[in-house]
DNA sequence: TACACGTGGAT
DNA sequence: TATCCAAGTGT
C-alpha cells in the first residue's frame, strides 16, 4: 500500500476526537492552528473553546478592541500570536469580506499566517494539495528517510514540501495533513515513539535501523539570558500597585508589578523568591512587600483594586505572584 | 540565518 | 531540579 493511503487509513480510525476538527468552518480551523504553535494541544483547548464563543466569526473578532482580545489570550503566551490574529480578521473583512481565501498566495499574505499554517488551512480547510510543514512532520520525514538535514533550516522545510507535495497526490488533502501530523504527535513521538503501532512502520529506515533517537537533526539553541529583578508589592486601601512601563519589550499591553534590577530593600519586607522561566529568558525574582509612602510613583504607574485585578490582562509571572500573595496575606 | 517571542507538562 | 519541548511567525 502507499504511503498516502497507509496514513489516511491510520487517521481515520486513530485520530482524537477533537472539537476544532468538528465544524470544518475555515475560520475555527485558523484559530485553532494559531493557537496550536508551540502550544500542546491539551494546553489550548479550553482557550479555544472560550474564543470561539467570544469571538465566533471573523467580523466578531476584527470588531473587538484589541486589548479584550490579548485578555482571552492570556496564559497562553507568545501573545503576538494573539494580536496578529486580530489583525488579520480585520484584513479578511476589509479586503475578502469575511471569507478566508482559498489561495495560497492570499493566505500566507494575511497577518500570523506563515508557511506551515497557509498550507494546514489550504488543505484542511479547503481540501486543496498544499502541504502543511510543522515540527510533527519534519520529525515523521525524517525518521522515515533518514534525512541528515538539520530541520531548522529554510533549505530543509522546502525539500520536506517538496516531498510531502509528492506524497499527497490523489489523497484527502484534510486527512493526509492531519495524518502525518497525527502520527507525529501520537505514534512518531521525540520521545518513547510507539513503532509497533505506525502504520508506515514496514516503510521506515529509522525504525529498520533501529536510530529513531537519531533524528530529527538540529542544533542546540543557544540558552537563555538569566535577570535578577527586585519585585515589589505595594498594596494601598485594597489596591495594589501595577504599571505598564516597561522597557524590555515582552508583553506589551499587559500589566506588570513594579520591578527593579537595582533598588534598596533595607526597609522592605522580603516575601519570596520566584523564577520564571521564558524561551529566551529567565527572571530570578526577588519580591517584597513594599509601604505605599515608601515609593514614589512613575509615569505609567497606577493603583488598581483587587477586584479589578481578575478583569486586567497582567503577565503570568507577575499573576501568579499576586495569587500567592493574596491566598497568604489578604 | 539567527534570534526573539511564553507557558506548562513530561521525564 | 534540569531539560526538553508542543500543530511557527516575524524580523
Amino acid at each position: 500500500m502507499e504511503i498516502k493511503d497507509e496514513l489516511t487509513g491510520w487517521y481515520r480510525q486513530y485520530h482524537r476526537k477533537l472539537i476544532f476538527r468538528e465544524s470544518g468552518d475555515p475560520y475555527a480551523i485558523w484559530v485553532s492552528e494559531i493557537m496550536a504553535q508551540q502550544t500542546r494541544i491539551d494546553t489550548m483547548l479550553a482557550y479555544y473553546e472560550r474564543w470561539m464563543k467570544d469571538y465566533p466569526t471573523i467580523e466578531a473578532l476584527a470588531s473587538a478592541p484589541i486589548e479584550k482580545v490579548l485578555k482571552s489570550w492570556e496564559g497562553l503566551g507568545y501573545y503576538n500570536r494573539a494580536r496578529k490574529l486580530h489583525e488579520g480578521a480585520q484584513m479578511v473583512v476589509r479586503d475578502y469580506q469575511g471569507q478566508l481565501p482559498a489561495n495560497l498566495e492570499q493566505l500566507r499574505a494575511i497577518p500570523g499566517i506563515g508557511n506551515y499554517t497557509a498550507g494546514a488551512i489550504a488543505s484542511i480547510a479547503f481540501k486543496m494539495r498544499a502541504p502543511a510543514v510543522d515540527g510533527n512532520v519534519l520529525r515523521v520525514i525524517s525518521r522515515l528517510l533518514l534525512m541528515a538535514d538539520d530541520i531548522s533550516s529554510q533549505k530543509t522545510h522546502k525539500k520536506v514540501y517538496d516531498l510531502v507535495y509528492d506524497l499527497m497526490a490523489d489523497s484527502d488533502p484534510s486527512d493526509f495533513t492531519q495524518g502525518l501530523m497525527e502520527l507525529g504527535a501520537l505514534i512518531c513521538t521525540p520521545l518513547a515513539w510507539k513503532c509497533e503501532q505506525c502504520p508506515l512502520k514496514a516503510k521506515c529506515q529509522a525504525y529498520a535501523a533501529g536510530r529513531q533517537a537519531e533524528f530529527p537533526v538540529k542544533k542546540a539553541k543557544k540558552a537563555p539570558a538569566e535577570v535578577d529583578l527586585i519585585t515589589i508589592i505595594v498594596p494601598k486601601e485594597n489596591q495594589l500597585l501595577l504599571c505598564r512601563d516597561w522597557q524590555d519589550g515582552l508583553m506589551e499591553g499587559f500589566m506588570r508589578l513594579p520591578q527593579f534590577t537595582e533598588l534598596k530593600t533595607e526597609h522592605l519586607k522580603h516575601l519570596m523568591k520566584k523564577k520564571h522561566v521564558f524561551s529566551h529568558r529567565i527572571w530570578h525574582m526577588d519580591v517584597y512587600l513594599a509601604d505605599a509612602s515608601q515609593i514614589e510613583l512613575k509615569p505609567g504607574w497606577e493603583y488598581v483594586s483587587l477586584e479589578q485585578l481578575d478583569n486586567l490582562s497582567i503577565v503570568t509571572a507577575h499573576r501568579k505572584i499576586i495569587d500567592q500573595y493574596r491566598r497568604k496575606y489578604l
